[in-house]
DNA sequence: ATATGTGCAAAGGGTTTGCAGATAT
DNA sequence: ATATCTGCAAACCCTTTGCACATAT
């Protein structure tokens, strides 16, 4: 995906400068907050306003174009919207990576909202732990 | 479990009133934000501070007692920690439902965090959905 | 007896809002 | 041409902090 002018299109929403580029930043970077975001987006145009940042994602995510990514007990990161898959995320330094989701679980999951009419929208696998990187900083 | 005292103690905390009623509360409903907790116990207890249910919610969740929730685009619900489940979780209504944990996701989840050398410390698998009970209350 | 915890009120900081000017379609 | 969007600044909360008094061990 890259052209970020047909898919905000697509979801109801005009392809604006600060738009496409908060989708561009979030597609290389995977995972942002609403921070990570103003932050690298600002060093190109200075001017944005971190309203700007705000309105914006909350409005793609509830167009469908961005999914919100909440972590424990610190500030949601956002993702573009992509197939299901898992979450692993690093309590040290708060890096996110995806991973193919389980096929099997999803089978069960969905005969398990089935079963209790429930109407699924949305899955969250979400590993917490420590990445490999981080552990091997630590000191022993 | 009702011994909330030794539960506290047992985890280092001293087993006051507030912490006491905050444990019940999240028991009997099973899923509770700050706010709630603040309004349940308050009715008991009218001198209660908002600041101390922030500080002890915190607390226990550092210590281990409660599990935090953080749910999309919502403020986080706290749960008594026990073992891993799954949460149907109502966009509507806000209610969170626990469902048995699948055995085996958890062997697949487990090899792959071992795979990417990840120390896993927590899973978390939220279904976000329409509950029964407000599908119900929907107009057609 | 002493370390901890509670309540209060104030401070702090993140998020939202309204509006005038700018932009996309 | 017009509906929508952006940036700014102010308003609005939610959350945290410091401190004096109270409580648990």
């Amino acid at each position: 995906m890259t052209d970020y002018a047909t898919l905000l299109k697509d979801n109801s929403l005009k392809a604006t400068f600060q738009r496409m580029q908060f989708l561009e930043k979030i597609e290389e970077y995977g995972h942002m907050s609403i921070d990570d975001i103003y932050s690298k987006v600002t060093k190109m145009h200075p001017s944005l306003s971190l309203a700007t940042v705000y309105k914006n994602i909350i409005l793609m995510v509830k167009n469908g174009v961005l999914v919100e990514v909440p972590i424990d007990g610190k500030k949601s990161k956002y993702e573009l919207k992509k197939e299901e898959h898992i979450h692993l995320i690093c309590t040290e330094c708060g890096d996110v990576k995806d991973k193919p989701h389980i096929q099997k679980t999803d089978i069960i999951l969905k005969e398990l909202a089935s079963l209790e009419n429930f109407r699924l929208k949305k899955q969250q696998f979400n590993l917490y732990g420590i990445c490999n990187n981080c552990q091997s900083k630590e000191v022993s």
